[in-house]
RNA sequence: GCCCACGUAGCUCAGUGGUGGAGCACUUCCUUGGUAAGGAAGAGGUCAUCGGUUCAAUCCCGAUCGUGGGCUCCA
């Protein structure tokens, strides 16, 4: 007898082992569900349905519909996948193939990359095999059986993923039809589930192992959901992401540009756009002067020596630009300076400018710090990746007793302030770098040691990201979740004891010692630039009112309301609300339009009845509601006390 | 940086080895119209840049610049 739980909830069964599969129990027990349940758990582990119970053992089903099952679906699409390719491209050789989120993909090793319309066959092809209903058949060989099998199909990245596995490892084939692949599994019980819930979507390069020192491999991206609805829902989905693709945004709402003849990663910001940034930064400077920051500006390049004395030469360089500025005719060598890519060099400047006492502690310096920085151009996109862009940068030098309830601090302004923006985010913690470092381990350590107690004091989640940290120091990174699912780095916490040391900055204690502070590097939104681009997806472009460039528009109805139209704007100026007035010699329906188009919070409609009555008709840009006409200094109060709620922190 | 695709009017996009097109936007005129597009006419292009093949190149080939999708999700 084994255990069967056919539902979390039910009373399990007690069924014979009698040498039939869990699928074949199952079909006789609960038909209806035959479709819904994908594979089985026998403990921790995932088994396939084709599994065939022994004595005393206990299963439990695993849903099409839930995480795991999605994941075997989409596993099995990504086999399918292969499956097709293979008979399609016999030279190809199979690499790896996994599930991600929201769908999977699969690596091939092909010397002719893969076109759209050899895209478009792979699908057919494996509509086919779907069509087929193609059992997929688990066989668990030894090693030397495994090892030979794939040398024999020539399949060399096989061959390597099997030398990788541990000792002990099971090793496990799957075969459909002819194809087989090395798989750990499980796999549905046949193709047939894969009817119609399925699509590839691009073909991409990938390098194996994702190192560009291996070659080049070819990737085919799709995904799988339990059902047609799920199927069409995802793909609706990724459709409405590209409406509010801020790069389409910011053209059609003409935020910004980027072009080819100022140099590529290079953000040119226009009158809207720039406004938009102004109140950003405006607000920003607000909460920093709030929190006890004080305001400082520096130099936009520095000497070359300072750099090399700050360990960005050695550490950085490839990322840097660098101008040599020559005195005069005769200097042929010239002096060599650095455009800064981070801000803190000006800042320990600053610090060192006099002597300090640990009452003078902590200082806090902001700066909205405009930087360059030398991305690869294959990494540019948008606003979200560029080469030049504003931090709403900080540096904190403490002392480290101070250390914790600084962190601590910046961990609120943080919550704070995506919780004003209504941003999801999580928290993760980066370690020491392998390579390119400065500094001790036990500097390292101290300073990894402080942040993960503030984190953890704070009962705040985070993941660890090994060796992902700056060079010169550990770091708690805050991740953002953008309208296409991508997730992006803005706030960023570093701690550093190193470059306080380089720099040989210190203060005089209570003992009258000197001692060294402890420096926090810290940003809240990141890189402006991008957060701005952020931003405009979150919002859909539709920003609210306290940072919408244009916050009414004022809409006559004839030419004949022109001149109280233009009256209104001058007294909603005069109130300090960003206002225009739009007197063309066009229908009202197409200004509203436009003015909608804009995504303009307030439109404010002036015909015979508001001038007579010495009104205006609000029509707000949700859903074309309008309000009742009203003075215009009502309606003038009525847009900052929104504001000002809007601002509530 | 690497792989693939792409680059035609301000925008979205057709198109062809021999004369470059549409819609929207723009300009002018008509229209004075109350909550998402009134009408007519006009102007607008070194077909990304440079080079090659050809009698002839926007189209074919190469390079450069730029844009897009990827390059951490581990059988």
């Amino acid at each position: 007898m084994y255990t069967l739980f056919l539902r979390d909830d039910a009373e399990p069964l007690k069924l014979e082992a009698d040498g039939r599969t869990l699928l074949e129990h199952l079909a006789e027990r609960d038909r209806g569900r035959l479709r819904e349940v994908v594979a089985a758990r026998k403990g921790e582990a995932a088994v396939d349905l084709r599994t065939v119970p022994v004595d005393d053992e206990e299963f439990s089903l695993i849903e099409k519909t839930s995480p795991e099952g999605l994941e075997i679906l989409r596993h099995s699409a990504a086999h399918v996948m292969a499956e097709a390719v293979k008979a399609l491209f016999p030279e190809v050789k199979v690499t790896i193939g996994p599930a991600i989120k929201d769908g999977f993909y699969y690596d091939f090793d092909s010397d002719k990359p893969f076109t759209p319309e050899d895209l478009k066959a792979i699908e057919k092809q494996m509509k086919s095999l779907v069509k087929k209903g193609r059992r997929f058949v688990r066989r668990e060989v030894s090693r030397e059986e495994a090892l030979a099998l794939f040398r024999e199909l020539g399949e060399d990245y096989k061959l390597e993923l099997i030398n990788e596995l541990p000792e002990d490892e099971t090793i496990s084939l799957y075969e459909s039809g002819d194809f087989v692949d090395l798989c750990r599994g499980p796999h549905l019980p046949d193709t047939s589930y894969l009817k119609g819930v399925f699509k590839l979507l691009s073909v991409a390069g990938a390098y194996w192992r994702g190192s560009e020192k291996n070659r080049m491999l070819q990737r085919v991206y799709g995904t799988a959901f339990a059902d047609k609805e799920a199927l069409q829902q995802h793909l609706h989905l990724l459709e409405e992401a590209k409406k509010r693709d801020h790069r389409k945004l910011g053209r059609e709402l003409d935020l910004f540009s980027i072009q080819d003849e100022a140099g590529a990663g290079f953000v040119i910001w226009h009158p809207k756009g720039a406004l938009l940034r102004t109140l950003l930064e405006d607000f920003e400077r607000r909460q920093h002067l709030k929190r006890g920051y004080q305001i400082v500006m520096g130099p936009q390049m520095l000497k070359a020596d300072l750099w090399k004395r700050s360990g960005h030469f050695e550490n950085y360089r490839e990322n840097m630009y660098f101008t040599r500025i020559r005195e005069n005719e005769g200097d042929a060598e010239g002096q060599v300076y650095g455009i800064k890519p981070m801000n803190c060099l000006a800042h320990m400047l600053i610090y060192n400018s006099k002597l300090r006492s640990y009452r003078d502690l902590p200082l806090r310096y902001f700066e909205l710090g405009t930087v360059h920085r030398h991305e690869p151009s294959g990494v540019l996109h948008g606003l979200l990746r560029v080469r030049c862009f504003t931090q709403d940068d900080a540096h904190i030098l403490c002392t480290p007793e101070q250390l914790q309830d600084e962190i601590t601090a910046i961990l609120e302004f943080v919550a704070d302030v995506m919780k004003m923006f209504g941003f999801s985010y999580h928290m993760e913690l980066s370690t020491r770098p392998e390579e390119k470092s400065i500094g001790s381990d036990a500097d390292w350590e101290r300073a990894t040691d402080a942040l993960v107690k503030a984190l953890e004091v704070n009962g705040l989640a985070y993941e660890i990201n090994a060796g992902d940290g700056a060079f010169y120091g550990p770091k708690i990174d805050v991740k953002l979740m953008d309208a296409l699912g991508r997730e992006w780095q803005c706030a960023t916490i570093q701690c550093d004891f190193t470059l306080p040391e380089r720099f040989d900055l210190s203060y005089i204690g209570a003992d009258g010692e000197k001692h060294r502070p402890v420096m926090l590097h810290r940003v809240i939104l990141g890189s402006i630039e991008r957060f701005i681009g952020i931003l405009i997806e979150h919002y859909a472009g539709a920003f609210p009112l306290w940072l919408a460039p244009e916050q009414v528009r004022i809409l006559t109805v004839t030419e004949a309301h022109n001149e109280y139209g233009a009256r209104v704007e001058e007294a909603l100026r005069d109130a300090d609300i960003r206002v225009t007035a739009d007197l063309r010699n066009e229908k009202l329906g197409k200004k509203i339009r436009e003015a909608q188009l804009e995504k303009i919070p307030y439109m404010l409609v002036i015909g015979d009845q508001e001038v007579a009555a010495e009104t205006v008709a609000p029509r707000l840009r949700e859903a074309g509601r309008t309000i009742e006409p009203m003075p215009v200094d009502e309606f003038a109060a009525l847009v900052k006390d929104e504001v000002k709620k809007e601002l509530q922190t």
